[in-house]
DNA sequence: CTTTGTGAAATTATTCACAGCA
DNA sequence: TGCTGTGAATAATTTCACAAAG
């Protein structure tokens, strides 16, 4: 009962990018970031093919779970090889916007904000940091490596005429979304959240929050469970 | 055809405290921390009742998701009224291992290190953060708020003497599992890792991942998918 | 051989809808 | 009336298992 003749239709089924307009599973998404770091660290140790299975087991995920979620963007795999490294760090970046660098600015040059300025990974996955604001007077103007702390006020003209498209919100909770109705306003499209609240932000852009208290508690919990095991923290 | 009197055994039903030892849903755990926080702050304001559908409101969430979460751990929640924000609070704070503090200590007096040390939410979330260690001699001995940075090798001991349970590893990827084996050796029971990197510990520990990369290219997935909105929480 | 891609089955999570209680 | 708790229905996600292909 597996498959019948017809089943396998001789019309080639579109091999070549099938653009997937179906539904995209959540979870497919996060794991890819995982498998496009890891293939990263693999090509640069030389490894050019790399199987879903070896993917997997770098990764505590099953084969299966792997083939899946990359067949969801269509086929490129070479069975009985493969996936070649080059090829799907590529295509994985591709899926993933990756091919295209935003500019971003932080608001909030408290302790978050100091410490992400620096983070050189930014850089590296697409993000460039061209602005951090504070609404401290006794701040602005203070430097933080090669950036000088921006008054609030210039928030508006300065992401128009930068192009900036990406908002990091470091500020306190109370005043996480009144952050995120400026730089909506200004016209920011995503946001990064790490204040310690949920954003309103209707139809009008993308949030993704970074919350470390329920990382934290996610802790306490399983080792109050005595689990053992591992989870990871950070969800849109 | 819903219920038969057959079913209903007047058995009493045990009502109080069933420990739940059935299977705890993952995201369940996770939604957890975001009914504290909320139920926390409507606290604060005076509220002293709260029903599903206010909850699920505030967190972009339905009022039946609400109600399934909590009833698995028992029934604590008033028909006609609500839940008791003190009450449920509490009962929260309990099934999430907040009933007891744990000491913690940092590995990596970076960027990220230094910003999580004064981050006051570590001391309310059940964290007390009682050291912080650097394997750079030039670093080791400076002061950050009132806490002087320890060398490496002062951490066995000093995990034993002060009962530290919580490792927060703020290290470069290259050094994370040595420094988790390293805690881990010591006695640490939980991992909180900022490192991009997976790590290994086997049942020895409970590890909660916090990472940026991977929620970096979830916004610039969800920006050039042209997705709009934020669904909320934390995830493994 | 090995490894992919994928239907079908199994498992897990969410939503529906309603009985019962205050 | 308003609201909980919960079975039953649905939906989403993962795992299985195998045909096709290098």
């Amino acid at each position: 009962m597996p498959s019948r003749d017809a089943d396998w239709d001789p019309t080639e089924r579109a091999k070549r990018d099938p653009p997937q307009r179906g539904k995209i599973p959540e979870p497919t998404i996060r794991r890819l970031s995982l498998y496009l770091r890891e293939l990263r660290e693999r090509e640069e140790t030389g490894q050019t093919t790399m199987s879903s299975k070896q993917l997997g087991e770098a990764l505590g995920l099953t084969d299966a779970q792997v083939r899946k979620d990359l067949a969801v963007f269509g086929q490129f795999g070479h069975p009985g090889v493969g996936y070649r490294t080059g090829e799907l760090i590529e295509r994985i970046r591709k899926i993933l916007g990756k091919d295209h660098q935003w500019n971003a600015c932080i608001v909030g040059a408290g302790n978050i904000g100091r410490a992400l300025l620096p983070y050189g990974r930014f850089r590296r996955d697409g993000f460039d940091l061209v602005a951090i604001f504070d609404r401290d007077p006794t701040v602005v103007g203070t430097s933080i490596g090669d950036h000088r702390v921006r008054p609030l006020e210039d928030l508006p003209s300065l992401v128009k005429s930068r192009e900036i498209k990406i908002g990091i919100i470091a500020v306190p909770a109370e005043a996480a979304q009144e952050t995120a109705n400026r730089l909506i306003e200004a016209g920011v499209i995503g946001l990064l959240n790490f204040a310690p609240r949920r954003l309103d932000v209707g139809q009008r852009a993308s949030v993704v929050n970074v919350d470390f208290s329920v990382a934290l508690e996610q802790l306490a919990f399983q080792i109050s469970l005595g689990h053992r095991g591992s989870t990871n923290a950070t969800k849109s």
